[in-house]
DNA sequence: CATCTCCATTTGTCCTAGACAAACCAGAGT
DNA sequence: ACTCTGGTTTGTCTAGGACAAATGGAGATG
């Protein structure tokens, strides 16, 4: 029937803003790379102002994508949109873990393409309660996640493809651990962890997986959800009595920026409370952290940690109760 | 042992973009308020670099609530701090409609300042199951939420206190839904609901609370989250075969923009998928809408809305299947 | 072979000051 | 109670220059 392409989109211009809010690139980069490198080279309106067309602004957005997979600028800003494709392409397939998952991969693809949220939801639903929380996490949706972080850099994924996995992925863990803290309601709780991210982060689903580990644990959680600003994680870790603040800290984090805030965190925060990170940042390059911030990649590891703070804080217990 | 010392954090600098960061204020517009109003009058380093410190920063920040508010720049950027917090209090104050249910605004107010997320969550499930979903929602919930709002304005509430209602309000409105779509799993489901936000939005509540209304009303709903770009709900709306799109929309969401953007998606979306628009934003001045664009404030408009569309539906559907 | 140090290059961010359209307000006119 | 109009306010954009922080490769060292 009324098969709009209602498109006058063929002429469509945007400003530079509106550029760097679908880009994620900054206006002051967007003009110096004009500078530098010729591109992009925008059109101007009457008064001068910069209007860029839809080729350009795709173009813009597999630089943007290459630089998030390590490229550099100079490298790739120049290059025209089909080498730009390929690289992508090629850099996904060689990251692709062997092949051997290749066959669940499609059919998880298949999904995302031609299923809706119930019949995802159900999908996961199903690997939840074949394998449990744990394995489930661990060899699936994490793996699952990488997978489509991957798919989408190539181009081969929309990005509602990818808000529809994720909203599918947070209500199956959320069932997940509403179900967990219904069995333990008078769980001892400690230690006290509190959950949330840097300010410039984005990913619940990271935060939401982190918390997952926790609730397995039986800790007593306080989620405060992504993006707070450094002054209120340290209130609120004095506030709530949190004897572990734990972050989740998203692949593409800025690295010079986090480990600056990290530093600022470790020395603001009281000596007893701990600092643990994971996430997708984490685990990729070797980082260098500041001393006295815990790494944790996965269920062993937050499950080692805990019992390692059990066991000082029982020894803690024991010598304070000496003398009360 | 590398002790790069504690805290020289009497004397903390920052550079214009962690002012950018923290206070949601535009370097250009910093830079111009400098120049035009003589405020912010930030220390320089050796290279000229902007420094700003601690008193500006939180001048700054109620600025920034009290523009948040509707005060216009050249009003409030040059007053003393004593009068901007004068003027945030006087404004909560004016608002605070009437003192009715003052007393209860007390005892939230109480549980947000000493009680934990366990305290706050059960509270909250007890008014949901004293009241049913409807009327928890919008007698109890909508109200405290711009009672928060408020409050935080006012600076009687910290960044995270809010964050802890939200995600307590949040986990609690998805048991709901998770509960009303187990009752409902065989329903029919129709009319297929899109449910998501423009480009800038970060408030996940109100999209949350959407979905409450249209799982009550036993909708299929495909929810991607917030923050989706023009493009791709255009794309997902086809995609998904959505009859109707739903955005919410926050309060403080810039009016010019948002305008925009609604015109834009009603001129491109297909005619036979209708546009919904909720939230805070919508019930707020008297808004022009682009013709098209249906406002929904509560649960009544929807339902209504819903009957009608299902009412034109069926016409549509019994004149289709005549002659099939 | 892995790891460090040093140096040249690349790269994003910040600076200045001026310009202008869009948003806003108030007052006049239906 | 509305709409139109003109003056003022306000955010965003432009230009090119500057520089420190990040990067990558060469060479030295364990």
């Amino acid at each position: 029937m009324s098969q709009t392409y209602s498109s006058p989109a063929a002429t469509a211009l945007w400003g530079i803003a509106e550029i760097e809010r679908d880009t994620g690139l900054g206006k002051d980069t967007l003009r110096v790379w004009e500078r530098r490198y010729g591109f992009p080279q925008p059109q101007r309106d009457a008064r001068g102002d910069r209007l860029y067309d839809q080729p350009q602004l795709e173009r813009l957005m597999l630089v943007k994508r290459l630089l998030d997979a390590g490229h550099r600028p100079g490298q790739v800003v120049p290059l025209p949109v089909a080498t730009l494709q390929a690289l992508l392409q090629g850099g996904a397939a060689a990251t692709d873990h062997a092949d051997a998952c290749s066959d669940e991969w499609a059919a998880w693809r298949e999904l995302l393409e031609h299923g809706g949220p119930l019949e995802l939801r159900a999908a996961l639903r199903q690997e939840l309660q074949g394998l449990g929380l744990v394995r489930a996490m661990e060899e699936r949706f994490a793996p699952l996640g990488r997978e489509i972080g991957q798919a989408w850099m190539a181009g081969q994924l929309t990005i509602h493809q990818e808000h529809l996995f994720s909203e599918a992925l947070q209500a199956v863990l959320r069932e997940a651990i509403a179900a967990l803290d219904a069995d333990a309601r008078h769980a001892n709780g400690r230690p006290c962890v509190l959950l949330t991210t840097l300010p410039q982060e984005q990913h619940q689903l990271g935060l939401l997986m982190a918390e997952c580990y926790f609730a397995l644990e039986r800790c007593e959680r306080i989620t405060l959800g992504i993006n707070m600003p450094q002054a209120e994680i340290l209130a609120s870790a004095t506030r709530y009595r949190a004897d572990i603040v734990a972050l989740s800290i998203s692949l593409h984090a800025p690295a010079r920026e986090v480990g600056e805030q990290l530093l600022r965190l470790r020395e603001q925060l009281p000596a007893e409370v701990e600092l643990w990170i994971g996430g997708g940042w984490t685990d990729a390059g070797r980082r260098r952290l500041p001393a006295g911030v815990q790494r944790v990649s996965n269920a062993a590891q937050v499950s080692a940690g805990l019992a390692r703070w059990r066991a000082a804080r029982l020894h803690a217990a024991a010598a304070a109760q000496g003398k009360p």
